[in-house]
DNA sequence: GATTAAGCGAGACGGTACGTCACGTCTTCCG
DNA sequence: CGGAAGACGTGACGTACCGTCTCGCTTAATC
């Protein structure tokens, strides 16, 4: 019938709730690909799917959060853990990394998740599981190999610099008002690193020529 | 009928597109205040206001754009622009005060049309228009003024530094992943004018106890 | 696209709601005829008139509702008055015809919605006014034109009279437990008519050869 | 648990599928009761009972067949034979008695069965085993006293008989046209059973006083 | 008494229709 | 003749109950 459908005949003996799940996750993957978050409504993603809407409407609150789940499990691959040797380094790519991927059409499914967060509090949750709190491990470990090595500010919650470094991003995926460029991401991680890095922090970056 | 017709009832003599923009304007308003973005739907608009569901789509795109219209005449007149004789003082105080206007209920609001605009290209002009091009200029003023005083970075893009400040506390207002209160404010506005202040800004900040 | 709708085509000119109408009802009617009532879904009413969904719901309370104005329509023209000059050739043809019609498809049809009005008191009241109300009137004129000659008994009411004749048809309708062919509806006239009609009634009747 | 499921608890060695059938039919008499035929689902009768809907499914064909089968227990025990000593007096007390339990809260839910029974053949024939099979034998045996004594008309079907003088009271119940009151039923039996009393069965009739 | 196959509970599932909501368009008719 | 009033098509929503099915546990009958 469907492509999604088909990767589940394969495997009938597995657990009715996993191909389920399973299946309504790469249906609404797909769609969210070809035409955003508008297109993954429940209607489709269960025609789609082979799973009724009922049977959604089990497994997630709301269809905000099913896309939640299915975006999030693609992002998760997509953003390795950068590892240059200095925090400068590391905050860096990662600020560029995140910033294309916002650039990319996954980001604007992304903007269309974070602004449908904003309204569904359910889907919030969703939202903030399956970006965030990867994003936010990501971050903190990185901001810990800092705090090692004494490159960045003890006296700064990690929390503050995660938003100073990406909050910047997010508000001009979500406006437009200003480009997300290369170019720009560096600008921007030149000047949130000034504030969160130490004096050794600076050093070693200037030493790398960054 | 109700209060909002009644306001122009007194006014005759304008011309009715006026009559009827304002209404449509002063309706919305009061629907957002009662019950977010999801209360102004047109229908609710047209039946409150007077003003006819074709005649409010001859003056406004979307349903989004009239809200974004209405909120930003309110808002326009909340924010003012301070001046302590510091940058660091000025920004300081500017992110407290955005911060605060976040963590109101018309911040909720905010967020829901900001949320909007990611979807609805049309009402994202309005929001540019009416929320940040204000902002902008106020903060650009206060930019200028930090230049002259050769208190901030003259290497940094005044989008770049507006993105620092504020874009943390947008990012915090629609995920919700962390408070917006007055301490964390200054955190932010701490760690992220360390990167944008000259070693004179920062002499001027330190001067003055902040 | 489907003959209900291009009924309409030729005259645009007719008031919406007349058109939504009507259209709604011509697509009723032969959903009704083609598969019954559990085929005239309000879904399918909406895809076959063209009518949406919701405008259906404002014309009428319920599925059941739209199925029994459509069908009493049809009904209305089916059933003449009959007229024999005596109220025992009346009411015996009257019987006869009645039979006939519930032996019909259209009597499964009007089996199903009486069935229908019994959960549904909305299409109660609309089944009450699109089959009975006419059939009672019909009634109520033969017996009066009985009572002005002195053929039937005055004591009796004319609703004991309806029910005592009709009931019987509308009891073997709905249970199946007894056939509903000509001389088994003779046969109920018969036995009815004995208690229900004046001595010169009977007369009159026996001068006829009924 | 529930009070359906604990009768069964004392007698835990009786077989399986005999305790799941009364266990089945207990809640759904409740339901019935209660809320009527529309409150007793599969699921609910399944929540109720302790009995699985698959088991369910294996002993009745469908809902409303578990429905009918339940009411008719309840229902045999309820409608005495009357032995008046006259035909007249047994039909006239009998249809009495019909006609205050259509009346009753118990009257409801048979007319819901019966128009359950118009849609789904399968319950059609529960219906008749269970409700008019019990009748047919009590008027039959009635009817045949009445022949024996010679007080009912041997011309005439007893199923015939049947028909005229409870069709009308089903009518009744069925659309609500006019009232079921005691004083109705007897106008029904008087005009009724004059066309199907002989002279000699009004004759006892009236020295009774009926 | 141990084994095994059926019976059964629990409830997930696909399916169909429901009735509702708000959108943005379009028509009618009033002032 | 512009605008109020509101009917309308559209598309999606989330829910209900149906009848089927799958999964293991329980239990009764057999070995």
């Amino acid at each position: 019938m469907n492509p999604d459908q088909q990767i589940e005949a394969n495997r009938p003996q597995r657990p009715r709730s996993v191909r389920a799940r399973e299946s309504v996750l790469a249906a609404t993957d797909a769609l969210l690909a070809a035409g955003g978050l508008a297109a993954a409504t429940i209607d489709a993603i269960s025609a789609r799917s082979g799973v009724s809407k009922a049977t959604i409407y089990k497994h997630w609150p709301s269809r905000t959060a099913v896309a939640a789940e299915a975006f999030g499990l693609r992002m998760a691959s997509t953003l390795p853990l950068p590892d240059t040797g200095s925090a400068r380094g590391d905050f860096g790519a990662q600020v560029r990394l995140v910033s294309e991927f916002y650039a990319s059409p996954a980001g604007t499914v992304f903007a269309q998740l974070l602004a449908a967060s904003v309204t569904d509090p359910e889907a919030a949750t969703f939202f903030r599981t399956f970006f965030l709190a990867g994003r936010r491990q990501a971050i903190a470990t990185m901001w810990q190999r800092g705090l090692d090595r004494g490159e960045v500010d003890a006296g700064i919650d990690v929390e503050v610099a995660q938003d100073i470094l990406f909050g910047p991003l997010i508000f001009r995926l979500l406006t437009g008002h200003a480009p997300l460029t290369v170019e720009q991401a560096d600008q921007i991680a030149d000047a949130a690193l000034r504030g969160l890095l130490t004096d050794a922090g600076r050093a070693v970056a200037a030493r790398d020529q960054l």
